[in-house]
DNA sequence: AGTGCGATTGACT
DNA sequence: GTCAATCGCACTA
């Protein structure tokens, strides 16, 4: 199917997405996450992301729910938004069912739509330096600690969809990124080749 | 109440 | 390649 020619981005419903995280993480990959703002939409395509698990020592929710997580522990398909190293906000989709506490963090998108205000809100005109890693696409897409807790399974501020574009093409697997804990295990997940994902290059293959 | 530490980024050598 | 900024949060006492 191709892209809708007005770029509008179909909500994703709920019954559409696997329950299970890594499969999530990897349904997820060629899917937009589309953003409404006061002057426009702006979207991008998944194309990076990490599983967090129940018994996961890299986690946030490994030590049960707490008044940050909490949003990790909704049914699949909501925003579990937190502030990493007191300055970049991370966006994640909530995964498993209610009172479950893992999700998948989107690491990039590729920029798709509203170009011109995603380069207003990161300072830059370059299309590389947008989207590529959590910290930049949140602040492109001007996500906040206020998007908590969203379902992303409908139209609103912000939501997951389908433009009918772009198949998902090779995945490529490795271990996490910046993480510490339980960094041996394979839970990154990206589209092999693609120039807006992040990382070291040794981790793209 | 105090402390240590990040699921990162951007500036710099 | 290295490195410091920055602050909310979880943990200790």
């Amino acid at each position: 199917m191709e892209p809708h020619p007005t770029g509008a981005v179909r909500p994703l419903p709920r019954d559409a997405l696997p329950c299970a995280t890594v499969e999530l993480a990897r349904f997820l990959l060629g899917r937009m996450v589309a953003r409404a703002l006061p002057d426009g939409v702006v979207s991008g395509r998944i194309v990076e992301t990490e599983a967090y698990l129940t018994g996961d020592a890299a986690s946030h929710a490994f030590r049960g729910m707490t008044a940050r997580n909490r949003s990790m522990f909704r049914t699949r398909g909501h925003a579990y938004v937190y502030l990493a190293y007191g300055a970049s906000f991370m966006l994640n989709v909530s995964s498993e069912g209610e009172g479950v506490g893992e999700a998948v963090l989107i690491r990039a998108l590729e920029p798709v739509g509203g170009v011109v205000l995603m380069q207003r809100h990161r300072g830059t005109a370059k299309l590389r330096d947008l989207t590529r890693g959590p910290g930049r696409l949140a602040q492109a897409l001007r996500i906040d600690r206020a998007l908590d807790g969203l379902d992303l399974c409908a139209a609103g501020p912000l939501w997951l969809g389908d433009d009918g574009g772009a198949g998902a093409g090779e995945i490529g697997i490795s271990t996490r990124i910046g993480i510490t804990r339980d960094a041996e295990r394979p839970l990154r997940f990206f589209l092999r080749g693609n120039p807006f994902v992040s990382g070291p290059a040794a981790l793209n293959r």
